[in-house]
RNA sequence: GGGCGCGUAGCUCAGCGGAAGAGCACUCGCCUUACAAGCGAGGGGUCGCAGGUUCGAACCCUGCCGCGCCCACCA
């Protein structure tokens, strides 16, 4: 923890670019060492708690990752230092299908299936994998510069956790809220398990709509024509008056020989196709539905892998093999009516395997969610959560409005086996955390496991200890901000309301819902390995540093909008960290401090009262944004206090005062101090690291991370010095116009006269204004020269000598008197307008008044210098 | 089939009722003793189109056109 090393006057040798790489990991080790991002529940201080969306646990850092990171590692630090017991809490996501098909592949590569493992080996085999991989994405999240509390890091399958899955399976058991039924579920016939609906992705395919003749009078129209061996009805509307005659008939379904019956059923709509519709029971969801109505018997056709198990000359086949097939059959027996055509519907597929997912007649675990989902309705509903954007409520709103029942139970062997026994004459029980499991010959658990967003659900709470009545929990739940993408509102954000209410007793799991969008790449585009436009976060992290990657994501952070990244703003925003740390350097040079007490107003320049202005109203901007999870906002008015108003001019218009010494040296020696140390403050909640490093060169430790957050200091508030800067600025921006219209180079030092500083208010600072503009004053008479620069609103004649380029100056006031015109005129135009003098408010007229007589100043002046100019 | 959002400078985006903004890119001039990862100056937009409301519209309303996203059990 030695800070950069200093001199012995206290100026710090810094060298002249800044070298991220070798800075972020000794800054890092030394939070750590000091003990920074340790949350301690016995402190008497506001608690701020954040829990990490647990990266999948065999993932690595991608850019939506160091985007979400960055932003609560914003709000965390940022909180620390205004005196809050920040918690951030890390940990990981078992992620249950993803990582058992990760090192399902694997094994894979050694011909080996799990199957040949056997559910304890293989199980085994994903614990050790998981051990070798599961740093990986915590040691990037240190290079980010991530400030978790490392001692609480948990794991959805750590056993406090599983205690807690256990626990609240009970309850929900218990309260009736979990069952098991056979029911039409998402099936993936490769992942070979059940989805729930959210894991389920529908793209618009292409497929053929086959036309079938069921009987003399029913044609139905299908695009799973194997399905229809499976069939055990035909269905039609009870008013279709063409089918009327036949409801309570039977026909003979083709290719089997089976006979079914022609129901009527309201869920059929008449108009569409040929009004009649199969009825596939056991293998599509609103067949089912009408199957139960009408107690038509389930017909499972094909096996868990698609694979046709009717008897008769399509077993074995298939699902793909068998539809063309069965087509063909069909034909053959002159029954397809109308042929093929191309046909764009909904399909679904796997999220995981993109396979096409089979509805199936299923056992499987589901939960009630009817009376969670109301109350997580509610709760954002009646205020108690926020989610910002507001917006996204409606999206929210729509989803838990319109829940369905979640399938909970997945067929594979990573995760949180069900906790329940079934016996040997058929009784089931659910097993809690505490109770013994039931012994005896017959007893078996359930094969299967939870959903992985079971455990996630659980997340805000059972990290802080629940079902244990813990310190943690006490003091850090409900937690104050959940940091996540809009994209999993729905898997995770949803059901941890519907948890977090229920098991802590309607206490919300978070007050605000803060929801970002997703990293694109420059163009908008989604980042994509096929698209060949994803960016590496480890990449930038190594070549330009942590902050400038940051910096780059927070910048385009725009609540709930995606988020654009290139390299070149990358780029930019190291360009931004070396600025910070060359005007650093500047400042330690010129014996910059923080110690002693900050002067007051009326013992400092102009220049120093205006600087300390501007940063009261950007501590309050500030505020006001990280408030707002404005986070481009906030970077942008930092970005352009540091570059623009601190580097740009406080530091030039510095210079002279620093270089003459003196008691006005020392007080700006104190102000540039306080400046900096603030800003980097202000700054470090989005790039610790270089705020941290050059902080402690200025203040010489501990570390920015636990120095106090500014606050607004009214006293140090002052418009007249603003308006005089503002006014400064304008004129030596206006004269360096002119030197750069006429070409002088900028070095090259002219002897000018410059007039009418005292009206402008500034004649206080020639000498100052003639430093920034390299105009030297000259004891000679100029009053054969002309006036040849006017300054805006203010006016500045400027004389010089030698060869100036007369047409060149002419061009310029022309056009100056053009825009001018253009103004006096529309603001004429305006106040000629009865109407907007009568209805428009005062403030508004006076602006426009102003401006008018601005615009008319500046006309007088131009004319003047107009006709000073020498005849050419 | 429902729902939501977006079209503002070459690119990516702020602004959301009272003078068109930023970053990058671009042009010109500069190694000015913190920084060429820099400094100074400059050019560039009838704010998607058409109507309407208003004293006043990029901003509010309506309708088009063009993108994007989410949800969905129409065979």
């Amino acid at each position: 923890m030695t800070p950069t090393p200093q001199t012995s006057d206290g100026a710090a040798t810094l060298p002249a670019q800044y070298q991220p790489a070798e800075v972020e990991y000794r800054r890092y080790d030394d939070w750590v060492a000091q003990g920074v991002f340790r949350a301690d529940p016995t402190s008497d201080k506001p608690a701020f708690t954040i829990v990490i969306p647990p990266p999948n646990v065999t993932g690595s850092l991608h850019m939506g990752h160091a985007f979400e990171h960055t932003l609560m590692d914003a709000l965390i630090r940022r909180r620390r230092m205004q005196g809050h017991e920040a918690l951030w809490l890390p940990g990981m996501d078992h992620a249950g299908i993803a990582t058992q098909h990760l090192v399902e592949r694997q094994l894979g590569e050694t011909g080996l299936s799990r199957h040949d493992l056997g559910r304890e080996a293989f199980v085994e085999r994903v614990w050790r994998w998981k051990a070798e991989s599961g740093g990986a994405i915590l040691g990037q999240m240190r290079r980010l510069g991530d400030s978790v509390d490392w001692d609480r890091e948990r794991f959805t399958m750590d056993e406090g956790l599983s205690r807690a899955v256990q626990t609240i399976f009970k309850k929900l058991f218990d309260d009736g809220l979990i069952y098991r039924a056979e029911r039409i579920i998402n099936w993936c016939p490769r992942c070979l398990t059940a989805l729930s609906d959210i894991e389920v992705e529908h793209s618009d395919d292409e497929g053929e709509l086959v036309s079938i003749r069921y009987s003399p009078d029913i044609v139905v129209a299908t695009t799973r024509a194997e399905t229809m061996l499976g069939d055990s009805a035909v269905a039609v509307h009870p008013d279709d008056e063409r089918y009327r005659h036949l409801v309570g008939t039977e026909v003979e379904l083709p290719l089997t020989g089976r006979r079914i019956p022609v129901v009527a059923d309201e869920h059929v709509d008449p108009a569409f196709g040929t009004g009649a519709v199969k009825v596939t029971p056991a293998h599509d969801p609103n067949d089912f539905e009408i199957g139960q109505r009408h107690r038509l018997p389930s017909i499972t056709m094909m096996d868990e892998r698609g694979v046709i198990t009717v008897p008769g000359p399509f077993e074995g086949l298939d699902r793909y093999e068998a539809r063309p097939a069965v087509v063909a059959a069909l034909r053959e027996e002159g029954l397809i009516v109308a042929e093929r055509r191309p046909y764009l519907h909904a399909v679904g597929h796997c999220s995981r395997c993109k396979t096409t997912v089979e509805p199936r007649l299923s056992l499987q675990w589901f939960v009630s969610t009817a009376p969670l989902a109301k109350a997580a309705g509610d709760a954002v509903r009646d205020g108690r959560v926020r989610i910002d954007p507001a917006d996204m409520a409606k999206r929210y709103f729509a989803w838990v409005d319109h829940m369905h029942d979640w399938c909970i139970s997945r067929q594979l062997w990573w995760g949180h086996r069900i906790p329940v026994w079934y016996g040997p004459d058929g009784e089931v029980r659910c097993v809690g955390p505490d109770e013994d499991q039931p012994t005896g010959t017959g007893w078996r658990q359930d094969e299967d496991v939870l959903d992985t967003w079971f455990s996630s659900a659980l997340w805000p709470f059972s990290t802080l200890g629940w079902p244990e009545d813990t310190a943690d929990l006490r003091r850090f739940y409900p937690t104050s901000v959940l940091v996540t993408g809009y994209d999993i509102l729905f898997f995770w954000v949803a059901r941890m309301m519907m948890f977090g209410l229920y098991a802590m007793d309607g206490r919300q799991p978070f007050d605000v819902v803060a929801l970002h969008g997703m990293v694109r790449d420059e163009h908008g585009k989604k980042m994509s390995k096929s698209f060949g436009n994803v960016i590496d976060p480890l990449d930038w992290l190594d070549r330009y540093g942590a902050d400038a990657t940051r910096f780059t994501l927070a910048r385009g952070a725009n609540p709930g909008q995606d988020v654009p990244v290139s390299e070149e703003w990358c780029q930019g925003s190291r360009n931004f960290c070396n600025k910070l740390w060359n005007a650093t350097r500047f400042a330690l040079m010129n014996g910059a401090t923080v110690r002693g007490s900050l002067p007051e107003p009326a013992e400092l320049s102009t220049v120093d009262r205006w600087i300390l202005s501007r940063l009261q109203h950007v501590v309050d901007e500030v505020d006001e944004q990280f408030e707002a999870f404005e986070f481009a906002k906030v970077c942008d008015l930092l970005y352009h206090f540091a570059w623009d108003d601190v580097c740009d001019w406080y530091v030039e218009l510095t210079k002279p005062v620093l270089a003459a010494g003196g008691p006005p040296a020392d007080a700006t020696r104190r102000v540039l101090g306080h400046v900096l140390d603030q800003l980097l403050r202000l700054l470090h909640p989005v790039i610790p690291f270089v705020t941290d490093e050059l902080w402690l060169a200025l203040n010489g430790g501990p570390t920015v991370a636990t120095a106090a957050w500014p606050a607004v200091d009214r006293a140090y508030l002052d418009d007249p010095a603003e308006v005089e800067v503002s006014v400064l600025q304008r004129v030596v921006t206006e004269i360096r116009r002119f030197r750069s219209d006429q070409g002088l180079r900028p070095a090259q030092r002219v002897a000018a006269r410059l007039d009418g500083l005292a009206d402008a208010g500034v004649d206080a600072h020639e000498p100052l204004i003639r430093s920034l503009v390299r105009l030297d004053a000259d004891g000679t008479d100029f009053a054969a020269s002309a006036t040849l620069a006017v300054a805006g609103g203010v006016r500045v004649a400027l004389d010089t000598r030698g060869s100036i380029d007369v047409a060149a100056e002419r061009a310029r006031l022309k056009k100056d008197r053009a825009a001018a015109e253009k103004e006096a005129a529309g603001c004429r135009a305006k106040l000629d307008n009865a109407a907007f003098v009568e209805k428009a408010p005062t403030a508004v007229v006076g602006k426009i008044k102003d401006r008018l007589a601005a615009a008319e100043g500046d006309l007088a002046r131009i004319a003047a210098a107009l006709e000073a100019l020498p005849r050419v």
